[in-house]
DNA sequence: ATGAAAGCGCTAACAA
DNA sequence: TTGTTAGCGCTTTCAT
């Protein structure tokens, strides 16, 4: 009976298994994997021979084994709207840094922004028994993130803030870091600002527009309906969205857009039609992306801290799965303004000056260089700020 | 005995098992198995009362319990150098697109480019149980890969050939793409061109090295050494690379530079020298990105067929899950030379004609409204050649 | 200090 | 057609 190999399925590639270990080494299965627990109480001879056998036969444990008695293991899922967008997998590089070395793997799904895809998704890695989970929400306010509470796994939100979970969140400032760069534009003089936006209803455009309003309100300037447009976040809606502003009777002077994609369809239109950047039209980013000290002329923007995002959000769930009682939290990352020619303030000499081409590790020193281009905008000095909830 | 709870750990959520499914609707767990696989041989009035079960207790498989009996589970594992580079990226993004339809997840490890991390990401995804892996390769030709084969995990490796290991790879035609940019440049009446190429001993620049020497060869132009360089593949390098270019003392009068992030670099030097591009500078870019409409003037470039690499391999690896001893097969996908302006082939009216900013799904058809501006570059009619090895 | 054995949730061979 | 049960590889309690 007991040898009569009922399954050819398991373990196809006849892969060493901790049993094999245990009689190569002439111990039980259970020392074995108190050696490899680490767990004392273990006489050195034994644990000696162990480990040579473990070398020697190559061992690895099996993770599945190991997740199904354990009822979890090392593996974060990440559900991530576009797996296109620099941001998003800037994000996910930060998250993947801090979570490595911490031990973890990535399971990453990708919902394409759809709700339908991102609980779907959802499904999939509670299946899969991830540890925790990190979640970039999608564009669509009308996801119901309400039906995953009951999923109890530990969720850290990014950026985007999942409506009626209530989970931690990390995200940029962004309403003060539009403020910021609007304030900026009126400090050159400009007065006919637009703006394209992302999508409404989502909370990250709803604040940046807050920001926007702030800038303006506290200048005295009314606001110009025609100037506010709602796009998508996409390249293409940021090409229509600048076509329609390049359409209206009175032009704006100055254009804020709300995301990096959006920028670039923007600057197309603003090419195509042979208008100047910054003397007929100073445009100002939000996101500050490699390419941006590539254009001509070079792109002030509001960069967000995309690596640290991700990083804070991985520090964040870390400390869920420790403690999964402890008070929701959000934190909130300052934004850094860039000035660099696109807006106006500099001169294309000033901007010439031979220095890096994009902000290594210690990117503030190396902006600073330049001295004065650059300005916080944020409310803390830390750059650092922890909401509790 | 039976009763006696040892083990507070496993199953910490309390999750709804088969077990208890089938307590509820009164049946064996095998038959809940059975019609949640689908077999067949199981009375309708069963299966119904199984299904409402299922639904009404909110079921949801372990696929770690399901993954340890079979061996194996729907997770294919990917392991990729870099998450900041868009390419990458956009080839995971058609990965993902194939593998999703076919109801698998990815688990994505990140190797930073290194030779330890990336075999560190191998065994982590082995432990894992990954049904497969797509592998794009690092830059370092020193990775040991040899040591992978005994993993007989199913592996597609794409755009990087990982040197000296056996498995199917799915890449652009590198030197196809590289040979009919110079050929375009040769045909704008450039001679004085240069490339700033990846770093030595990779496939991918020696491939792209090859198109280069192809078409300076056979328009009977010699090879000016310092013309040639070899950089990594960075921003910050296609930057430094650039400058040294621009420091010769006879300066070429065009560029090739041989990936994305390179270019953007190699921009920044550009315009930091207060040069004009094309008139006293041509560029070519290896890699269509986003931005390259966007750029001004917008930028010449050999596109890669970037999510197709993806879908391509993911393909592979699926029927070499299914057929594991199925010959090693490579697949060179054809590669687009999109004339813009950089080159300095079209003048600045033309570029701006009202096209939509990015190719979208259809890019064909968009590109090809602007008539003759895009050329195939591929030795192949369907843009698909299989070499069986 | 070490070993025996239960059992995590599932699949599938075998029994009925 | 349905049920019973072994066992995938591992961890951990309990016994020695």
């Amino acid at each position: 009976m007991k040898n009569r190999a009922r399954n050819k399925l398991a373990n196809p590639n006849g892969a060493i298994t901790m049993k094999k270990v245990a009689a190569e080494a002439e111990v039980s299965v259970a020392t074995v994997s108190r050696v490899l627990a680490g767990l004392d109480g273990v006489k050195d001879s034994m644990r000696d021979r162990v480990s040579q056998t473990v070398a020697r036969l190559n061992y690895h444990p099996n993770t599945l084994a190991r997740g199904l008695r354990l009822g979890h293991r090392k593996v974060i899922g990440v559900i991530i709207p576009d797996l296109l967008n620099p941001f998003f997998t800037g994000v996910v590089h930060g998250v993947e840094a801090e979570l490595y070395r911490a031990g973890y793997t990535l399971q990453v799904g990708h919902s394409d922004g759809l709700a339908e895809r991102e609980q779907n998704q959802f499904k999939l890695l509670r299946s899969e028994g991830v540890a925790g989970l990190i979640l970039i929400a999608g564009n669509k306010p009308t996801a119901n993130y309400e039906s995953l509470r009951p999923f109890g796994i530990p969720t850290v939100a990014i950026d985007r803030s999942p409506g009626g979970l209530a989970v931690d969140l990390v995200c940029a400032n962004n309403r003060e870091g539009v403020r910021h760069a609007v304030s900026h534009l009126l400090s050159l003089g400009h007065r006919e600002i637009a703006i394209i936006n992302g999508p409404e209803g989502i909370n990250v455009a709803y604040e940046r527009l807050g920001g926007y309003q702030d800038a303006l309100r506290s200048a005295g300037i009314p606001l110009v309906e025609p100037f506010i447009i709602h796009s998508d976040f996409r390249q293409q809606g940021g090409y229509e969205a600048m076509r329609r502003l390049l359409d209206l009777a009175k032009l704006p002077r100055a254009v804020v857009v709300a995301n990096n994609l959006m920028t670039l369809g923007a600057l197309q239109a603003i090419n195509e039609r042979g208008i100047r950047i910054p003397e007929d039209m100073a445009v100002v980013c939000f996101d500050d992306m490699p390419w941006a000290t590539s254009l001509r002329p070079p792109l002030t923007s509001v960069a967000q801290p995309v690596q640290e995002l991700g990083r804070t959000g991985a520090q964040l769930l870390l400390e869920r799965i420790k403690d999964p009682k402890r008070p929701v939290r959000q934190v909130v990352l300052a934004t850094r303004l860039i000035v660099r020619a696109s807006c106006g303030a500099l001169t294309a000499a000033q901007v010439e000056l031979p220095a890096p081409p994009r902000l290594p590790k210690t990117g503030r020193s190396a902006m600073q260089t330049s001295s004065g281009l650059e300005v916080e905008a944020g409310t803390t000095s830390n750059g650092f700020c922890i909401k509790n909830l």
